[in-house]
RNA sequence: GGGAGUUUAGCUCAGUUGGUUCAGAGCAGCUGCCUUACAAGCAGCGGGUCGGCGGUUCGAAUCCGUCAACUCCCACCA
């Protein structure tokens, strides 16, 4: 078999993924097993694939994979979100462009039909792009959120919740996006620093047109709309005007002067007018002074004919605002312009500027639902990684806000609230909330009285619900829990982890949390796993805009999935930013090539069935043993890396572990001479120990793995690395590993003392080893077949290898320098040596003694740490003995 | 304004209720090697008063206090 020195992933990958996928490993169904299951953060049906992706399914990937390995029923749900107000938008924007449509000229139907033509044929590419990085998803399964079933399931918690009273329709200052003529929630608004400029605008006293009060405010095209101006009750500047009406500039209308503490005395002039209809806070306090309310701004941003300023009117507002400071300075009202920095809302979709405005909305009482949401992450029956991220649940929490449900989109989950046509326009005193409209129509007749009633007489809401209203409902919904309480949803639920960004704590997880005691009284995950957010080495974040996002795809069909999904790990752990790196994908295709070449190497021997030397024979099964210990260590800590979501660690341990003892160490022992072959028995033991850490690492690269398990030996059909036996760890012969790592260390000074003397060709050098114990170890190793014997004897000794060594590149790293050794006891150092040792144990162990001594360590630690400092002791004191031992023989 | 977090090598980070498997890893840097699996490799090297100060302790990177710098979240901003 001829192999290539370099690892070539392409083809590789994409033959493995279809083989697994055609035996439908991936697929699950319920059974005896302990199930495992993810579902998938669903991303945008518009979406395409990203290094935020890369890194949040490559982490679900590795988990799924090691559950499946680890014998359990794997199943990880893949689908997409419909992304209400992103997806309306891409398609608003496609009609435009490519149809020259507007979605002003479409029906509400028609408009529709045009947005599932787009998701037909644009939407859902990135669970394509998905198979490309390896994600072992069960895609039979894959949902939408705008499915039959599913939308149904949101249609029906909606009536629900309103039949509980959860949900109501009110009337409340919302975030107004005007470009897309709809609401925002809070954390759909992103506020930046932005410059701005402060108008101080003088309001006649009236009747006295020499005496007034000066406001200042950003937003001089809302004075129409002003009811008030207030003051601070303390204001010494302003006590004489409290009760006194004053002019609005321009239209002369006389408003109130009133006095409430919430004005800040320092702010500004001291004086703050109130504008009910276009300011959160100046509504509060219009509701509190019975004070009226005029809006003057229509739902695209423009000013309507409420305002009585005709000279504005139609305009937009930031033209208005221009127009307001010519006019006001010609009416000599304008006191002065000042330079401001403050903090601008905008819409997180449209960048437009987001306008404070009343409207008619739905609510679902968060209060209501709150309380096992909140004790479930407190008391850690939820866990989070990394951890402190629940104090900003907890704080999130508790000043919950009830949220706003409804969008003035159409794209969507369409409300199904019903209103009577015959109500005065938007009194709608009579709200039918039903599954659907024959069940509206039943409920308004017997609501009305009127049996005569149809579907005719009624009229559906207009607006769908937002998003996360459908989302929150994605761990239940996708196994059709609502439908079928006792079918699958039993087995899957709750899942096992949920793996998400941190940014949509709020928007999601919290939600589902909810969701899930609200209607499976039970949480939906027990664990979630908070991404970084993925950033360039200068940690700026990842953007189109800045170009410093490379395109996954790209990367991947460079270097290999297994290449990118070690390079992304690599350098994250839960909670922390990755800062993402070309060169940690090298890295891993650097690995996966070193991988490659082991398997070159052992592929490449000729096995013998009988071995010429029975030494040789003696120290190969020495190296299989302490291969065989040193796996099993690394498979504890393994667990235990996997038990705490610290995959990264797991996989650069593994990583150095293969990298190190397993290539440059064992295979190096068990390397046969030049020419030579190996025994049957190492080389079989070898195949299957290549074979275990294939397994091993199985989650983290599964392409390569997977290769290299089938060029080992010749598999049965269907006995594949992804559906082995994860290797289970055993208890560790720690004096074996000892042993051999005292030899790697002797064999490492011998390499030193080469170079530190620039041993050349067919030089001799002479060593002195200092410790017996060691040289004895270094025969057994390195291949210094004979002299063992004589070691335990003798204080002094020589000795010449006089064919080439077997482990060349322990000693001389190259066949031209094989060099003869003259190894040289030197007892007084070797005392030394030992005498130093013996200190240091001792120290040791006296520490771990003060450990052990300490009354609260012992009262506190769990039983499991103070037994493995029990352990430490006795190991350290059995080193001790082994050391008193030697020192006793050099006499 | 409220809350959370971070500060360990040039960079990115580990360091699991205080001790000697603890001062580490990877990357970067430097030196020497095309050698028989792998130059996408091998063999080495240098580099840190664990942010400052103070305290508790037999013992502190680890606990407490304080100062400093940075990051994030929430709220408000006429």
């Amino acid at each position: 078999m001829e192999l290539s020195t370099r690892y070539a992933p392409s083809e590789t990958e994409s033959k493995w993924y279809e083989h697994w996928e055609k035996l439908g490993y991936f697929r699950s169904e319920p059974d005896d097993r302990e199930p495992f299951t993810i579902v998938i953060p669903p991303p945008n049906v518009t979406g395409v694939l990203h290094m935020g992706h890369m890194l949040n399914n490559t982490i679900q990937d590795i988990l799924i994979r090691k559950a499946r390995l680890d014998g359990k029923n794997a199943c990880w749900v893949p689908g997409t979100d419909h992304a209400s107000i992103a997806t309306e938008a891409k398609v608003v924007r496609w009609l435009r462009e490519e149809k020259n449509l507007r979605k002003g000229d479409l029906t509400r139907e028609a408009f529709l039909e045009y947005a599932y033509q787009w998701k037909e044929k644009y939407g859902g590419i990135i669970l394509s792009q998905l198979r490309k990085l390896g994600a072992s998803c069960d895609w039979d399964r894959t949902a939408f959120t705008m499915d039959k079933g599913y939308y149904e399931d949101v249609i029906r918690v909606f009536v629900d919740l309103y039949g509980k009273n959860k949900l109501y329709r009110g009337q409340r200052m919302v975030n107004w996006d005007p470009a897309a003529k709809t609401v925002l929630s809070n954390e759909e608004v992103i506020y930046t620093d932005e410059q701005s400029r402060l108008f101080h605008i003088r309001y006649n006293l009236e009747g006295d047109s020499n005496s007034g009060i000066v406001i200042a405010t950003q937003r001089p095209e809302t004075i129409f709309a002003d009811v008030a101006i207030c003051v601070h009750p303390n204001d010494p500047r302003y006590k004489d005007l409290v009760g006194k009406n004053v002019l609005i500039p321009l239209i002369n209308r006389p408003i109130p002067v009133i006095a409430d503490d919430y004005v800040d005395v320092e702010f500004g002039t001291g004086a703050l007018k109130i504008t009910p209809a276009h300011d959160p806070n100046d509504y509060e306090i219009g509701l509190r002074y019975g004070l009226p309310i005029i809006d003057t701004i229509d739902d695209d941003g423009r000013i309507n004919d409420a305002c009585t300023y005709q000279p504005i009117v139609g305009m937009d507002r930031f033209d208005a605002r221009k127009q307001m400071e010519t006019a006001l300075e010609e009416s000599g009202s304008l006191v002065k312009i000042e330079e401001y920095t403050t903090s601008i809302g905008r819409s997180e979709r449209t960048n437009a500027v987001v306008e404070p405005k009343l409207s008619l909305q739905w609510f679902v009482k968060m209060t209501d639902l709150r309380g096992p949401a909140v004790t479930a992450v407190e008391d850690r029956d939820i866990r989070f990684y990394p951890d402190s991220m629940k104090n900003m649940y907890r704080s999130w929490m508790d000043g919950l806000r009830d949220w706003c449900v409804s969008r003035q989109l159409w794209w969507g989950h369409r409300i199904p609230a019903w209103y009577l046509k015959e109500d005065a326009r938007g009194k709608e005193t009579f709200i039918f909330v039903a599954q659907n409209e024959e069940e509206a129509v039943a409920k308004a007749r017997i609501e009305t009285g009127n049996s005569a009633l149809t579907a005719a007489d009624l009229r559906q809401d207009e607006d769908v619900l937002d998003t996360w209203a459908s989302s929150w409902l994605w761990p239940i919904s996708v196994f059709d829990g609502f439908n079928k309480p006792d079918g699958e949803i039993k087995y899957y639920y709750p899942t096992n982890v949920l793996v998400t960004a941190p940014e949509i704590i709020f928007f999601w997880v919290a939600r589902m949390i909810m969701a899930g005691y609200e209607y499976m009284g039970e949480k939906p995950f027990q664990h979630v796993y908070f991404t970084g957010i993925v950033r360039d080495a200068k940690r700026r974040k990842m953007s189109k805009s800045l170009g410093n996002s490379p395109d996954p795809l790209d990367i991947i069909a460079e270097h290999g999935a297994d290449a990118v999904r070690y390079g992304m790990l690599s350098c994250s752990a839960a909670g922390n930013d990755v800062l993402f790196d070309m060169k940690m994908v090298e890295n891993g295709r650097n690995f996966a090539n070193k991988l490659w070449n082991a398997l070159r190497l052992v592929k490449g021997w000729e096995v013998t069935e009988t071995p010429e030397n029975e030494s040789i024979e003696r120290n190969n099964a020495l190296a299989v043993r302490w291969m065989r210990e040193k796996i099993n260590k690394t498979l504890l800590s393994l667990e235990s890396d996997f038990n705490s979501f610290r995959l990264s660690e797991a996989m650069v341990g593994l990583y150095g572990f293969i990298w190190d003892d397993f290539c440059a160490w064992y295979l190096e022992m068990i390397k046969p001479g030049y020419e030579k072959p190996i025994d049957r028995v190492t080389y079989e033991a070898t195949l299957d120990i290549f074979g275990d850490l294939m397994v091993m690492l199985h989650p983290f690269m599964p392409f390569i793995t997977e290769e290299i398990w089938h060029q080992l030996r010749e598999r049965a059909q269907g006995e594949d690395c992804m559906i082995q036996p994860y290797p289970k760890a055993s208890s560790v012969d720690e004096a074996l590993v000892f042993q051999v790592e005292t030899a790697k260390d002797v064999i490492a000074n011998v390499r030193d003392l080469r170079n530190q003397y620039q041993i050349k060709p067919k030089e001799v050098l002479t060593v002195a080893i200092q410790d017996s114990a060691s040289a004895r170890a270094l025969y057994a190793q390195a291949g210094l077949r004979e002299m063992v014997e004589k070691l335990a004897i003798t204080s002094s000794l020589e000795f010449v290898e006089t064919e080439q060594p077997n482990s060349r590149s322990f000693i001389a790293g190259t066949e031209n320098y094989y060099v003869e050794l003259n190894l040289t006891i030197d007892v007084v150092a070797e005392r030394a040596k030992l005498e130093q040792e013996l200190e240091y144990e001792r120290g040791f162990v006296r520490s771990v003694e003060g450990k052990l001594s300490n009354e609260r360590f012992v009262a506190n630690a769990k039983a499991e740490i103070v037994e493995a400092e029990r352990k430490k002791l006795s190991d350290g004191q059995a080193r001790i003995k082994i050391l008193e031992e030697s020192l006793a023989k050099l006499g």
